[in-house]
This record gives C-alpha cells, sequence and structure tokens, in this order.
DNA sequence: AATGAATGAGCATTCATTCAT
DNA sequence: CATGAATGAATGCTCATTCAT
C-alpha cells in the first residue's frame, strides 16, 4: 500500500519532469508562443491532455521551466569558491560554461523569453542580475583592499566581468557554438582569465 | 506628371517608414508573435488593410525591420575608426552604446527574434558575427604584430572583446538600463577600456 | 453465501443511491453540462472511475435521476384522495408543495433539463402531463355533473389548475422561495384554493 | 460620405440581429451549452469569425439575448391599462399569449438558461418577478378597497395570477402548444378569465 | 469492485490575410 | 490607394470515458 503509493508519486514526478523536458526541447526549437501543445504532447510521447493533468496552463509550463534553471543560473555565476584569484576566475568561467551546455535548452528559454515577458524579466533577470552584481562587487571591493586587485571602480569591473561572462555564453545558448570537450572549456577559461587579469597591453 | 510621381513616390517611402516605426515600437513591447497587425495599424494610426499595400506579410515587416537595423550595427561594432588603441577601443564602445540606444526599439527585436527565427539567426547574426569577429581578429593581430599589443591569441582576445560589449549592451536592449548622457556613456567606455588593456591586477 | 451475495447487492443499491443524490446536488447547482464526472465523483466520495461500474453513462445518471422523480410528481399532482372538495385541493397543494420542496434537487434538475432534452420533454413532461390532465378533466367532469361545480369547460379548468399549481411550485424549484413551515404551506393552500373555488369578485 | 457611413451602421445592426436571430434559434434548440458557435454561425450563414465582430464571446450572445427579451416581458405581464376587470385581465392574458409566441424562441432561452445562471436568475427572474408582484399587489389593493373585489390577501391573489399566467405559458414557451389563432388566444383569456374572477363552485 | 492516469475529440476564441467598396 | 468586415485555419484547454493496476 504504502509502497504503492511511493512508487505512484515517483512515476507522477517522472512524468513530470518527462514533459517539462520535452516542452524546454520544443520552446528552445520554436520558441514559446509558436511552440503548441500538440507538438509538446508529441515530443514527450503522450497525449495532449495528459500534460494538464500535471501543470495547469502552457504558462505554467514555461514558468515551471525557468523556476527550474534559473537559481542555478545565478549559483554557477558565484566567484567565491576558489582560493587565488586566477582559480576563482577560472573555475567561475568553466563552471558557467558547463551549466550553460548542460542546460542550454531550458536557458535559450529563460532568455529568449526575458525580452518579452515582464514576470520572467523582473523576477528573474533583473533581480537576479542585480543581486549578483552586488555579490561581485562587493568581493572586487575586498581584494581591492587587500591590494591583490589595481583601485579600479569595483562597480564597473563586477559589469565588465558578469558582461564578459553572459557575452561568451551567448554563442553557446544560441546554439552556434559548442565546446569540443572539458579542456576546450579550461583552456578558454583560462585564456578568458589571463585578459581579463593582464589586459590587452603590451 | 514626373514631378508627382515622384512625390508619389516620396509619399510612399514615407509611409512605409511610418509603419515599420509602429511594428518596430508594437513588436519591442510585445514580441513578435503576440503582436497583432491590428495593434500595428492602430499605432501607425492607418488601417489593417493599408499595411498590405506596402509590406507582403507581417513576417515581411519583421524582415524589413531586422535588415533596417542590422547591418548598422556590425558597422558600429568596427574598431577601426581611429588613431591611438585607447581611443579605437572608447570610441567603438561609445558609438555601440549610442547605437544601442538609439536603435534599442528595432535592436531589440532582432535581439528577440533571433532566438527562434533561423533566418534572422543564419543570416544576421551567425555571418554578421563571423566577419565581425575575423575583422577584429585580423586588426587585433597587426597590433600585437607591431609590438603594441601582448602577444595574447588574437581570436580568443576577439572573443572576449566583442562578448563584452554585446554583454555592456544587454541591459540597455532589455530596457533595464539607461545611460544619464553622453558623458556616463563616455566614461563607461573609458573606465571599460581601462580594465580591458590594463586588466585587473595590481 | 446467498446471505452475503443479498448484502452484496443491497450494498450496491446504496452505492447506487449515493451517486446518484450527489449527482442530483450537482446537476441541481450547475446544470446537467457545466457538472463535471470529477465533480459528482468528489461530491459522492468515490474517484470517477467507480461510477461507472453503476451508470452507463452522464446521461444515465441524468435519466435514471429523473426516473426516480418524475413518476412521484404526477402521483402528487393527483387531486383524487379527498372527501370534500376544498379538502381535495388543498390537500393537493399541500401534497405538491412538500413533494417540491423534498424533492427540489431533483425536479430542478428535470425541470431544468425538459427545455433542451427531446427524451425527457417527450416521455416526463407531454406525456405526463397529458395523462395528468387527462385524469383532471375527467374528474371535473364528474363534479361538473354531481352539480358541486359551475359548468365550466372542464379541459380550460384542468389547464388553470395544473398551470396554478405548476407557477407556485416554479419559485420554490428555482430555489428563490421557501416555505416556513408545514403551517405555511397549508395556509397558503388554503388560500389559493379559495381563490380558485370562489374566484376574486366580491 | 455621411450616407455611407449611416449605411455602414445600419447594416452593422442589421447583422447583429441577423446573428442575434440565429443564436435564439441555436440557444433555444440545443440549450446554451450544447449550442457551438460553428452552428450558430452556419445558422446565420456567416463564419465563426464574423460573430466576434458583434459579440464579445458565447456569453454575450446570451446576455445579449436576454436583454433583447427580457424587459418586454415584465411590460406584458402589466395589467393596468384597460377600463374594467374582465378587461384588463383578458387583455392582459392575450398579450402575455401573444407576446410568448411572438418571442417564443428569445424566451425559452431565458426560461431555460434561468435555471442554471445566477446572473440572468437574479437581474431578470428575481428582481422582475419581485417588482411584477408588487405592481399586480398594489393593483390589486386598490380594487379590493373599491370593492369590486373580494378581500382577499392581495399578495396571495398576485401570486396566483401571475402563477397562472406563467404556468398556461409554458406549454406555448415548451413547444409543445401552439394556439390555432387570435381567435383562440382570445378565448382562452376569457374562459381563464371568467375562472379566476367567478371560481369554480356552483 | 475501486482507482485515477491517460486519452483525444471537441470547443470557444484569435488573428493574418483577402477583397469588395 | 485606403478601408475594415469577413474569413477560417489553428490553438489552448476541458472532460466523458476507458483500462491497467
Amino acid at each position: 500500500m504504502l509502497e504503492s503509493l511511493a512508487r505512484r508519486q515517483k512515476q507522477a514526478e517522472e512524468r513530470r519532469k518527462q514533459i517539462l523536458a520535452a516542452a524546454a526541447r520544443v520552446f528552445s526549437r520554436k520558441g514559446y508562443d509558436r511552440a503548441t501543445t500538440k507538438e509538446i504532447a508529441a515530443e514527450a510521447q503522450i497525449s495532449e491532455g495528459t500534460i494538464y493533468n500535471y501543470f495547469a496552463s502552457k504558462h505554467d509550463l514555461l514558468m515551471s521551466i525557468i523556476k527550474t534553471v534559473a537559481p542555478g543560473l545565478f549559483e554557477t555565476l558565484d566567484l567565491d569558491n576558489a582560493e587565488q584569484i586566477k582559480q576563482r576566475f577560472v573555475g567561475g568561467l568553466e563552471f558557467l560554461f558547463s551549466f550553460v551546455e548542460e542546460n542550454q535548452e531550458m536557458l535559450s528559454v529563460l532568455a529568449s523569453e526575458a525580452w518579452r515577458n515582464e514576470e520572467i524579466l523582473e523576477e528573474w533577470i533583473i533581480v537576479g542580475g542585480r543581486e549578483l552584481l552586488k555579490r561581485a562587487e562587493t568581493r572586487l571591493r575586498q581584494l581591492i583592499d587587500s591590494g591583490e586587485l589595481r583601485p579600479v571602480d569595483p562597480a564597473i569591473a563586477a559589469r565588465v566581468i558578469v558582461a564578459t561572462g553572459v557575452g561568451l555564453s551567448l554563442p553557446v545558448l544560441l546554439g552556434t557554438l559548442e565546446f569540443s570537450g572539458p579542456e576546450e572549456r579550461r583552456k578558454t577559461a583560462e585564456q578568458v582569465t589571463d585578459l581579463l587579469l593582464h589586459g590587452l597591453l603590451a
């Protein structure tokens, strides 16, 4: 009895994930508006009606996808988890590249819908971005105070670092660039870090 | 006769621009899919049918907007029009920020539609981006060869520079950031240039 | 064995009644078309599937409700079970009012569905109404022949009496009127009878 | 110009009526819930989309039908427009019968939907019915005071009169009875009036 | 017998496009 | 050229019914 109840809940959770993944693929391919519930159902190999046993609406599918992937994005962009400055940058970029590649479908849904969905823009881009910038700024200020970094404006520096990370991720999100593997991700992260730390000048 | 023909053509061209601007405003506000021809007609203060005297379809409106604004984007990102390295960077960034602010509506249409429109992505983002990177890379290689820049990988450096420019423009495109005026644009461009040229390290 | 079979049948009969009562409540509240099997199941505290172990379809539920309540309606309207004319009228009206109040839910289902369901209209309203009028007419003719009533057209008189009873029951069926108790029902029945027997004129 | 504008408005009004009449026929036949916009469009010999150029929704169609016919119902039931008591009753009943026959489709929509539509029930049945009873009661009280009628309870008498009128109209509304012509309507009105005024007793 | 997840036909509504005026 | 009413295909969503457990 209890066992079957637990199994049923587990199956329901599996079903939810299956539908969400299918929806993410279709949304990523077509965009939210051009995606149809018919196509999502076909992608998930279920009938249209079944979607509505697990999600209240097409809009609920979208928001559930965003909620699944967005929090991880801002954690990933965190720079606080390494010892040496260089390692922090390299590690942060590597995590970012990995996260973006692993969650490309869901993140591209987030990225493409934020433009026209006030709710997503407010809740996940503006708020998340502001907090991210604040943390980066605080961290940079500490490093400047400790003399490890030049006395640059930490607000601008934070914006440049985040902008660079986001800008470098865009082609991956758009599906126009793929890293060949972990080594390439690492090498790119190291090269970018080198440029950010030492600059372009001779 | 000829005069009236010319005048007529000129008026027709005005009408086209008027409709295109209205469409850009509505697309920017609602997104292409959620914009209706009814709303575009109302915004342009004409009737729905008139749209079809100047454009073949709603899709044609979209592509015409893209075609109007996209070429300027890549010219703007060009770094070749200044003497000193620093001035090239500062000038390029200033132009970019100005161009993005001036064309925010049309560019946000481009940015938001590229995610789900293969045609736009291919023709304007991939091709344009590739050429832009190529030009930047060539230019950087010359500067490295001349000893003005460190011997970094020019391909990576080009990607970082473009990524930073794009990443810094995103909040403006999304409408979540506005420069207070030309001075702020210039100051930001200078600070970003300083970071790109000299790096973060002490 | 036999005993358990009988018990089982009795339980099944209980279940049927339980579902039918739940369906009548929901149909009465929402109307047949807007009622859902999901809501009926919830009201009966069973699962949707179980309904179909006792009834062939939602339509079967409706017809079973009608079949349960409609025959009683026409028996109730019968005027043949009293001695004095006045008592016959008063008693008939009292029974009608009581029956309508007691079966308000099921009767309102009948009343509201007859408008759009040819089967119900034909089988229960037209046929039942015709027989009712015929019996009333026969009875009135006897009373006219015996000199107890004026020589009015018995067909018209029957229609007026039935119409009055039905018309007075409508607010109760609609749920917009409730008698405060048996005394009010009796008093109303007496007042109406007085008017029907003696008329309005001074 | 002005002429064509006026003509256009007139045509639009025609269209509205055409659609409303078609909807009333289909609602009357199938009931609101079982009627489809597809069938209404076919009945009106237009396409489905055109309905929405004139009405906001299927629900708007329903409420527009009710609003068209309901006010007339209560005016018709008014008893105030004749000299002699008998003539008032006969005239009132004749008007009622005519009105019901002429507006059978729209009225049957009102009658069948009031059961399940709180808005219609409240706004058109309860409020309208209450006012009607009040007017009838006032009028009866005057006639009682003037000695033309017996000293019966005017509230009960009003309910009986209205109930009789409504009850007699039901078969017409349901489509199970048709008067053969104006003479039959008049004769029935006279017979019913005779019974109401003089009662059944010898 | 009881359950409730899965099904898919069917519905109201939207909107790009056409075309008679 | 301008208009806007008419069109009808396409869509998100509902719900009676089935059936594996």
